[in-house]
DNA sequence: CAGGGTTAAT
DNA sequence: ATTAACC
């Protein structure tokens, strides 16, 4: 390993990083407009999770009790959010609408409320036509195919804010730092347009960051919090004594950076506060406000230093060059390409307690059923109809509301079924209890059986509790040992995608397009700007989508896997009922069924 | 370190 | 197959 020297950033991109703004009040506000004016706010379990800026003017924030919160401001409405499936909803939704923006399909979603977009490809394309020489009066095109698309702008400066705030504007002359500046101030603009169309088209406000990388672009984000956009300007003083990235990293709290975790910000201060950050005899609550510049400026940082402190079993390779990357604002990661379908489905619920068999099965069963919901909604898809559409005008095929199932076929085979716990420590002497949040979790292969759809979610859900999820759990909990949960999650992934795959067409397999739905985005008249929006970036423009979306990524290699799921062999008709838990168990099994029980009853 | 997740990298 | 990290 070569000691290096300024590894330089690469700014070669444009990135660009949403934050709708208090994302799930926002839903709830869309549905219902009169709640903006008031404090509200959503609420899972005994915390308020979000709420809008009406709340926090009046002092409530993030994360904190109800109790204290309706003392705070007795006047604020809640509602409950225990129920996500909106705010994935709308989550979606946003995301498909801003994906009709990206050219090259580089749009990445975390959680339910970022977004980013690399947005280099379209500003390269508008730095080759724009006229330098009449900067102030640019027009942006928004699209390659139709050059009437796009909005005018002032290409002399940016849109919305900056992170050197007001730095020197034109210092650089020699083309190549300026023609960075340049780029970025395109980027801002079209952050501008893209942010206004989902505020016009979709009613939600959103906090944006543009910067040279997804790090950078999220950070700077957070400057101006509602309804801003900021731009990080990379500047580097020509002897690299000085940089704008390297100072806007400095400031940021060790663990606020994304992408160090909570594990890996206590190693970081324990580092730079030599040794005691938690558990020291004698001082409870100590400011443990450490900076990424005292990380950086400390002597023992250097990639393999932090390598050798940070690497350790279970994490990634390389992890201390990371960090050190991280802390000099360098962050390579590319935005990844839209997903036709997602990687993983999982689900979860918390409990106070939950330590019977009863209770468990009851809740493994609304889980799994859950679960099995899910993946009929997010994994199926219309089966290709040929021009003539299937019987979709009026007749509605004998009432069935299951119709829309008829002719559905999967996208995608997740391989994996994963059953995670997070067990509640067991009381200790003093009576407290030793706080962990450590999850476990046993994986297997996913049954094929729970493709079916001609059995009822409920009906594949009972099996899928009985035949997989019990000795599941068996293998987490080993009889013994007692247990009392305080979260259980129930997760299907390894997506096997299938692409081309026919059984139907024995022999025949035409390599199938698919074509994505496209979204009919009717023509849009923009006339009114943001507050942040300069008046000259007032936007006019008229869209159509014809964007063609096609699935690329590796052929399915679609091995066998389907061709008879084997039924677990042990498993015959069942027909008695276990008195303790009620599931049923065949009669030859009961014996050993019973002998789960007992020893978990102490 | 609350709650209901999702993703990436072992 | 399991965990860390992120929202």
């Amino acid at each position: 390993m070569e000691a290096r020297k300024v590894l330089p950033r690469k700014d070669g991109r444009v990135i660009i990083h949403f934050d709708y703004d208090c994302f799930y009040a926002a839903v709830f506000e869309a549905k219902n407009p009169s709640l903006k004016g008031l404090p509200f706010a959503v609420q899972q379990k005994h915390i308020i999770v979000t709420c809008n800026y009406e709340a926090r003017r009046r002092g409530l924030h993030k994360l904190q009790l109800i109790n204290e919160a309706r003392r705070t401001c007795p006047d604020v409405i809640i509602e409950l959010g225990e129920d996500i499936s909106k705010f994935r909803d709308a989550s979606k939704e946003l995301y498909n609408f801003i994906k009709q923006y990206s050219w090259n399909g580089r749009i990445e979603r975390l959680g339910f409320d970022e977004v980013w977009m690399d947005v280099t490809d379209i500003v390269d394309y508008n730095l080759e036509t724009i006229n330098r020489h009449d900067l102030d009066h640019s027009f942006f095109y928004t699209s390659r195919d139709d050059l009437t698309e796009g909005f005018d702008f002032d290409a002399t400066i940016h849109a919305g804010h900056t992170y050197p705030k007001d730095a020197v504007s034109n210092l650089s002359e020699d083309g190549t730092l300026n023609e960075k500046d340049l780029r970025l101030k395109l980027g801002s603009h079209f952050a501008m347009f893209v942010r206004h169309q989902l505020e016009q088209h979709k009613g939600y406000s959103s906090t944006v960051g543009i910067a040279t990388n997804k790090l950078l672009s999220k950070l700077v984000g957070n400057l101006k919090k509602p309804k801003g956009q900021t731009t990080l300007r990379p500047i580097d003083s020509i002897d690299s004594n000085s940089s704008s990235v390297i100072d806007f990293m400095d400031a940021h709290e060790i663990g606020k950076v994304p992408g160090i975790g909570f594990k890996l910000a206590q190693k970081l201060r324990e580092l730079v506060l030599q040794r005691a950050t938690d558990r020291d005899p004698g001082y409870s609550g100590i400011k443990e406000h450490v900076t990424v510049s005292q990380v950086r400026i400390h002597p023992d940082i250097d990639c393999d230093k932090l390598e050798k402190l940070l690497g350790g079993p279970g994490s990634p390779h390389g992890i201390g060059y990371t960090v050190w990357c991280l802390l000099h604002g360098i962050d390579d990661s590319e935005v990844s390409q839209a997903r036709s379908v997602p990687r993983q489905i999982s689900i979860e619920d918390s409990y106070i307690r939950l330590d019977t068999m009863p209770e468990l099965l009851k809740e493994l069963n609304v889980l799994a059923r859950s679960l099995l919901k899910r993946m009929r909604i997010d994994l199926l898809c219309d089966t290709d109809d040929f021009g003539g559409s299937s019987d979709d005008t009026a007749g509605d095929d004998n009432h069935a509301s299951k119709s829309s199932l008829a002719g559905k076929r999967w996208l995608a085979h997740p391989k994996t079924l994963r059953l995670t716990t997070r067990p509640r420590m067991p009381m200790q002497v003093d009576g407290t209890r030793m706080r962990t949040m450590k999850r476990i979790s046993h994986s297997c292969p996913l049954p094929n059986f729970v493709f079916g759809l001609h059995e009822s979610v409920d009906a594949l859900a009972e099996k899928l509790v009985r035949e997989s999820l019990l000795s599941m759990f068996r293998k987490l909990h080993p009889e013994k040992s007692w247990w009392n949960l305080s979260l259980v999650n129930l997760a299907v992934t390894n997506m096997a995608e299938a692409a081309g795959e026919s059984r139907t067409a024995n022999g025949r397999n035409i390599g199938n397009m698919f074509k994505r739905q496209e979204d009919v985005l009717k023509d849009y008249r923009v006339t009114e700007a943001d507050d942040a929006v300069p008046s000259n970036a007032v936007v006019d423009g008229v869209y159509d989508t014809t964007r063609e979306n096609v699935v690329v990524g590796p052929m399915p290699e679609n091995k066998d896997e389907d061709s008879g799921w084997i039924e677990d062999d042990s498993i015959g008709a069942a027909t008695d009922y276990c008195h303790t838990c009620g599931s049923s168990v065949p009669p030859f099994a009961m014996i050993a069924h019973q002998r789960f029980h007992s020893p978990a009853l102490r």
